[in-house]
Parts: structure tokens; sequence; C-alpha cells
DNA sequence: CAACTTACTAACCTTTTAGTAACGATCGTA
DNA sequence: TACGATCGTTACTAAAAGGTTAGTAAGTTG
């Protein structure tokens, strides 16, 4: 139970949620994990444009880096053009239902947490600058 | 089933995914609810300590923008030095078992995860750059 | 009187992340 | 000849995130 006596390996540098904070905490892997379960296959062009706001640049950075570790399977077909699917491996997909909770509770909260931040935005102002 | 015709308002930048990461996807926010869950109570120092390397900055940043929005309850006790002691409100609790859950799932598959990438690097350098 | 304490603020600087714009390869089409 | 389609790469730049250092309050300790 690690009782307050100096650091703890579950939360220093090398605890699991820190590791799946440094690989998902980006803008875009998530997103696109999500993406690529309610879809199944999608071709880069189809990606960019459901997301709407993602430079060309980030979706490949991003596309590569989850086939990287093998999050996501890219089948390249060398037509020409050229056209390449993308889809979510097994590994990808055993990652899915836990995006879901997460987005189920954002559903659920995020409401509530906006307006406790406007209600304290609003109190800071009115104090100024309290000591402490 | 946003089927694809353009962009998905799920997938936009105002579907609850986004909103989540917006808030969680910093380097220590998630980490802090995740301590005071184990710990309950503690204080600044303390938090500092069992971290080990946070700044001090970061850790009144973060811990600031919690209060703010309602996730993390402080209470300060004016004496002399200072004492701030800091926990999970109800709605701060009510994101734990997410967390633990993510956790989880790092630890299972993170090893998997890092062997990929190796994999993957060392099939980069053998290659060069084959056309795509 | 100097040093120390706790929690925090402010100024400054470095690092990381993401965006923009331009370009490439290749063939079919106008 | 030039353009468009597709899936990229590269170099450059802007913004954000986070770290470092110094300083504050007010009392206690040596």
């Amino acid at each position: 139970m690690s009782r307050k006596s100096g650091q703890n390996i579950w939360i220093g540098s090398t605890c699991p949620i820190r590791q799946v904070l440094d690989r998902f905490g980006d803008k875009w892997s998530i997103l696109i994990v999500e993406l690529l379960s309610h879809e199944g296959k999608l071709r880069f062009s189809e990606i960019a444009h459901t997301i709407g706001d993602i430079s060309q640049k980030m979706l490949t950075v991003t596309l590569r880096s989850l086939e990287s570790d093998g999050l996501v399977i890219r089948q390249f077909f060398p037509e020409i053009p050229p056209r390449v699917e993308y889809e979510l491996s097994e590994l990808g997909k055993s990652l899915v239902p836990h995006i879901q909770q997460l987005s189920a509770w954002g559903q659920t909260h995020m409401d509530t947490i906006l307006e406790n931040r406007k209600r304290f935005e609003e109190k800071q102002q009115k104090q100024g600058k309290t000591a402490y």
C-alpha cells in the first residue's frame, strides 16, 4: 500500500498509467482508433475527411506510429494512383471498450466540469488575489 | 452509423473523446487522480515526493486545474508554515475505475507494443526507403 | 540574527508538439 | 503539355507544455 515512504513504483516514471499516457496522450491516436473501430477499413483520405481538421502530416505520423506499435494494420495496394487501407489489429480492438468507457464518462460529466470551471474562474476574479 | 459522408460529429472537434483528451491528456492530471485515489488525503509536499519527478510549478498548476474543474478538493489550513490538503471529490472518484481499466490494459499489453515498435524500427532500417 | 519551513507566484527559458507549404512519384486524361 | 488523383516526405515555423530559478509570507529553531 506504499505508505508515504518516499517514491512509489506505481506512480514513478515506469508505472503503467504513465506508459499508456505516453503512448495515447497525443492529439490524434485515440481518435483514429475510435474511428477505425466504427468504420472498419478506411483509406487515408477517408480518415482525413471524416476527422476534418487533421493535417496530412499529422495523419501520416499518427498512422505510422499506430502501425509501428501493432495497433493498426496498413495494407498498401501498388496501383496507380496508390491505395492504402487501414484497420485495427486485434490489439487495437482490445483497447476500444476502454476508450468507449472514458468517452461515456465524458458525455456524462463534462458539462459539470465545464460549469465548475466557469464558476471557479468567476470566483477567482471577484477575489483578486488572496493569500493562497 | 455515419456512412462516409463528409464529417462525423462524434469525431469532430466537439466529440466526447476529444473533450476527455483535452482535459486529461496532459502529463500529470491522471497521475495525480490515481495517486489521490490510493492515498486519500495528501499534502502538497507528499504528492511532490511520491511522484518524485514533477516540478513544483507543474504540481501547482495541475492541482489548481483539477480543483477548478471540481475533481479535487483543496483544504487550506492557515497555519505557519501553511498546510494544504488535497483529496478527490465524488466526481474525481467516479473517474478512477476507468483510469484503472486503462492502466490494467497497459500492464497487459504494453510489453507487446514496445516489442512491436522495436521490430518495426529494425525492419525500417533494413529496408531503407521503399516506395510507401 | 540567520536559516529553515510550506505552498505558492512570477519571470524566464527550453523542449515538445503540431501546423503550413512545398514538393515527389506515377499514370491516365484533357 | 499540363493537370489531377493518392499517399506520402521534407523543411520551416508557431504555439504549447513544461522546467528552472528566485522570491514571498510569517513564524520557529539554533
